[in-house]
DNA sequence: CATGAGATGATAACGATTTTCATTAGCAAC
DNA sequence: GTTGCTAATGAAAATCGTTATCATCTCATG
């Protein structure tokens, strides 16, 4: 969390941007939580600690951490744009369960082979990939 | 299509539904769209034929054709549903360029079952799932 | 051809996100 | 410190795709 707020503060002064108290806890508050949140979500536990923050805030810095190479926007499809940290935690997508919600990272070097190779068949060059797998969880399972 | 209206026929009576003149106006601008639409697009289209038409007739229907097997909802991740045809189409994956947005369906046996195998290995059931592929497609490359 | 339920069209409502705008406050230079 | 420039903030309005509401219309069936 020391190297994450050390590399914040370098993007800051590169790009002319300012360190305010509510960066500082927005940041903070965000590099605390280990799981996906959405705006909406980091505005809540926010706000507890100051009621007096706005939630366009939230999302303008949430914007800017992910500039910054420190946060990366999640898509799970509902509408609703998440954030997962983004420091030394390399791309890996997503296991989401129909049931409960719950989401697991995974990754398969096969599988990202693979999908490079299918994109030169097509004559294009991959940058990046969503991956989204959809199922039920064995705990789900196990309830019906 | 002559299928795709027969099924769709089908698909209305045994749940009740009726044929109106809208609707079949709207099935018939889809099924003549290769290419996914948006239903703001449909709309645009349907509205030259019928100006009368309300959008969330189409928002409607296009849902309807949805249940009815006909289409198949895809989300490219831009905030904006898009419809493609389902019937006779089955399952495939999206190539997407970064550059014109032009839109190539994959399909990698291989991939397939490589992610139903990584779904065990957490203890998930596969159901189903999206895998887009991000990249620059031949032109875009060779314009830069 | 009456009748009841589904369908439609216009419009309001929605929810997530962005913009606007007046005000506040970092921060670098003096 | 004080100043001055400009970024940042908070509140509220605006956006945008989509859905809900509701009065009216119209299929399909008896």
């Amino acid at each position: 969390m020391r190297e994450e707020r050390e590399i914040f503060g370098k993007y800051l002064s590169r790009h002319n941007l300012r360190d305010t108290p509510q960066r500082e806890l927005i940041l903070d508050t965000f590099l605390k939580r280990e799981e996906h949140v959405s705006a909406e979500e980091l505005y809540d536990i926010v706000k507890k600690r100051d009621p007096s923050i706005g939630q366009a805030t939230v999302y303008r810095n949430l914007k800017l951490f992910s500039e910054a190479g420190l946060a990366r926007e999640v898509d799970l499809g509902d509408g609703v744009a998440r954030y997962e940290h983004s420091y030394k935690h390399p791309h890996h997508d997503h296991l989401i369960c129909r049931g409960c919600g719950k989401t697991v990272e995974v990754v398969d070097a096969v599988i990202e082979e693979l999908q490079k190779r299918v994109a030169e068949k097509y004559g294009f060059k991959l940058t990046d990939h969503a991956l989204y797998l959809y199922g039920n969880c064995e705990e789900c399972r196990k309830k019906e």
